[in-house]
RNA sequence: CGGGGCGUGGCGCAGCCCGGUAGCGCAUCUGCUUUGGGAGCAGAGGGUCGCAGGUUCAAAUCCUGUCGCCCCGACCA
C-alpha cells in the first residue's frame, strides 16, 4: 500500500506525477484552471452518468441556467454575498477594440462598451435560479421543483490546487423548492445519502456523514451537511455537500406560494453539489507510487487486452483472439480495450496501463493461444493468474468485483485505523503535530472556541457526525460542557 | 498581498557564481536487429535561453525592470 506520507515533503510533486501519468490534466494557461484530457474526462463522464441516473430515479430533472449573473442578484441574500464577494470574476465590457502601441497591435476593452451593470461569472447558481423560481411558483401545486444542473462555475480563490481548488470547475448543483420545512429537510438528507452511496459504493471511498458547524455552513444555508473522506496522508477532504436553505433565498428573491387553505408563504429550498474535486479525492484515496488506481465501477475502460507477437502471422492470430474476447466481454463488463499498438513492446504497455489505473489487464500471446487461456493481472494487488477462454465470462466480472471490494476494504481499514477518540488537549496537539488523522473529541459548541482550535493547530471540525457519542463530557480545548463528540481533522 | 524557488528544443534538466556565440537524458524521425515486464546499435531533425531595457568588443551567464509558473503563508460557500 502506498504511503504518501513518506513523500509528504514533496507531496505536490507526487501528486503532479500521478496526474500527468494518468493524463488527467495539465496546467492551463488560464490562472488556476484545469485542462482535463480524454482519459480523465472519461472518468468524469462516468461520474456524471452514475449520479444523473440516481437523481432521475429520485424524481429530479435537469435544466440549465445562465453563466452570467447580474451583480445586483448577489447582493440580495446578505450572507450569500459575504461568502462569495471576495472570489468573483466580473464582466465589465462587451466589446474589444484594436489599438496600436509602439507599432504593435493589441486589443483592449472598448471604453464605449462598458456595461451599465456588471455581471458576475457564477460561483454557484442559487441567485439566478431563484430569480427564475419566483416566476415559476405561485401555488402549492407548483411544488416541489426538483432540478439539477450540470455546469461550470468560477471562484477566484487566492490559491489554487489541482482538482481540489481550481478557479474554474465542473459540477452538478441541485436546486429544489418545497412547500414545507420538513420536505426540504428530507430532501437535503436524501441527497446527502445519495452522495454517501456514490462515494462508498461507486468510488470505493468510505466517508463520514454529518452536519457542518455554524462557522462552516454554506453562505445562506440554515444547515449544511457533508460527507468527509480521508486521504492516504490522513487529511480530510470534503467530498460533497447538501444544504438546507430554509426560506432564506425565497425571502431574498420574494418567492411565495399559496397553500390549499389560501395562505401565502415563502417556499423552502435546498441545494446540493458534487464537483470535479471528487476526482482529486479518487486519486488521493486509491493511487500508489506506480500511478493511478481506479475502482472498476468508475474506470472509463474496465480492462485492457495486450496481445503479444513476434511476427505478422502471430500478430494476426493473437489480435483476432483478443478482439473476440473483447467483444464477448463488453456486454458483461463495459468498455474493454485491445492495445494493438505495434511501436511498443508488451512490458512498456504493462507499465503504461498500470500508471493509468486500468483495473484489469489480460495478456495473450502465441503460447496462451495454444493453451486457450490469457494471463489476467489486477492493478491494485498485482495478482496475476492464467484464465481459460471458457472461464473468462465468469472470471472477469468476478475479478473486477473483487478489485472494487479490495479498494473499499483497504480505504475502510485506513480510515478505521486513523479514527480515534481523544480525551485531552495534550493528546490532541500531540496527534496533530505528529501523524495526524481523524479524531472524535468533545466540543463545547462555541464558534469562537472552534476558531481558536484552528488558529492554534490548523485542525478543523469536519462535521458533527450523524452517528456519534453524545454522552457527557468537557470540551477538548476550553473544558466547558460538551455537546458531544465531533469529528476533527486537518483538511485540504 | 508577504516569504522562498524556478522560467534554456515536445518533456525533464545541466550550463550562470568566474561573460567567449548552447549541451545532456527522454521523446520524435530513418534503417537494421528485436518483441512474454519500460529493447539495442547506427544516423538525423528540432532551441530568437520567458519578455524588455542596460553594461560590454562579446550576455543563457552581470545589472534593472517586467510577465508567468511552483511552494509556504494570508484566503478557502
Amino acid at each position: 500500500m502506498a504511503d504518501i506520507t513518506k513523500r509528504s515533503d514533496d507531496y505536490s510533486r507526487w501528486y503532479q506525477d500521478v496526474i500527468q501519468a494518468a493524463e488527467l490534466a495539465e496546467n492551463s494557461p488560464v490562472r488556476g484552471c484545469m485542462v482535463i484530457r480524454p482519459n480523465g474526462y472519461a472518468i468524469w463522464e462516468n461520474i456524471q452518468r452514475t449520479l444523473d441516473d440516481k437523481f432521475k430515479e429520485l424524481g429530479h430533472v435537469n435544466a440549465y441556467f445562465p453563466l452570467l449573473i447580474p451583480k445586483s442578484f448577489l447582493a440580495k441574500e446578505a450572507e450569500h454575498v459575504e461568502g462569495f464577494a471576495k472570489e468573483c470574476a466580473i464582466v465589465t465590457h462587451h466589446r474589444l477594440k484594436q489599438v496600436t502601441r509602439d507599432g504593435k497591435t493589441d486589443v483592449i476593452p472598448d471604453p464605449d462598451s462598458k456595461l451599465e451593470e456588471e455581471y458576475i461569472i457564477r460561483p454557484t447558481s442559487e441567485t439566478v435560479i431563484w430569480d427564475q423560481y419566483r416566476k415559476w411558483i405561485q401555488s402549492y401545486r407548483d411544488l416541489p421543483i426538483l432540478i439539477n444542473q450540470w455546469a461550470n462555475v468560477m471562484r477566484w480563490e487566492m490559491r489554487t490546487r489541482m482538482f481540489l481548488r481550481t478557479t474554474e470547475f465542473l459540477w452538478q448543483e441541485g436546486h429544489t423548492a418545497h412547500a414545507t420545512a420538513e420536505e426540504s429537510r428530507q430532501e437535503t438528507l436524501q441527497m446527502l445519502e445519495v452522495y454517501r452511496w456514490f462515494a462508498e459504493e461507486v468510488l470505493a471511498m468510505p466517508v463520514i456523514c454529518g452536519a457542518k458547524t455554524a462557522n462552516e455552513r454554506f453562505a445562506g444555508a440554515v444547515e449544511t451537511y457533508s460527507i468527509e473522506a480521508m486521504m492516504q496522508d490522513r487529511k480530510a477532504l470534503q467530498a460533497a455537500t447538501s444544504h438546507d436553505l430554509g426560506q432564506n433565498f425565497a425571502r431574498a428573491f420574494d418567492v411565495k406560494y399559496q397553500d390549499a387553505e389560501g395562505k401565502v408563504e415563502h417556499v423552502w429550498a435546498t441545494s446540493w453539489g458534487m464537483s470535479t474535486r471528487i476526482m482529486g479525492a479518487l486519486i488521493m484515496t486509491h493511487s500508489d507510487d506506480d500511478g493511478l488506481v481506479l475502482p472498476p465501477r468508475i474506470a472509463g475502460t474496465k480492462a485492457v487486452i495486450v496481445p503479444i507477437w513476434r511476427n505478422d502471422e502471430e500478430m494476426a492470430a493473437v489480435v483476432e483472439a483478443a478482439e473476440k474476447i473483447a467483444s464477448e466481454l463488453r456486454p458483461l463488463v463495459g468498455p474493454v480495450h485491445v492495445d494493438k499498438r505495434d511501436n511498443m513492446r508488451p512490458g512498456w504497455k504493462y507499465a503504461e496501463w498500470e500508471r493509468k489505473g486500468m483495473p484489469l489487464r489480460m495478456e495473450i500471446g502465441p503460447r496462451d493461444l495454444n493453451d486457450q487461456q490469457v494471463m489476467m493481472a489486477s492493478r491494485p494487488d498485482r495478482k496475476k493468474q492464467p484464465v481459460k477462454f471458457a472461464d473468462l465470462a465468469a472470471a472477469v466480472p468476478a475479478e473486477l468485483e473483487r478489485i472494487q471490494q479490495l479498494l473499499f476494504d483497504a480505504a475502510r481499514a485506513r480510515l478505521d485505523e486513523a479514527l480515534i477518540t481523544l480525551e485531552t488537549w495534550d493528546e490532541f496537539t500531540a496527534l496533530y503535530q505528529g501523524e495526524g488523522g481523524f479524531s472524535l473529541c468533545h466540543w463545547c459548541g462555541d464558534g469562537d472556541c472552534e476558531r481558536a482550535i484552528q488558529d492554534k493547530t490548523k485542525v478543523t471540525i469536519r462535521n458533527i457526525p450523524f452517528e456519534r457519542d453524545q454522552s457527557e463530557g468537557t470540551c477538548i480545548h476550553c473544558g466547558n460542557k460538551s455537546i458531544g463528540r465531533v469529528l476533527f481533522a486537518q483538511s485540504y
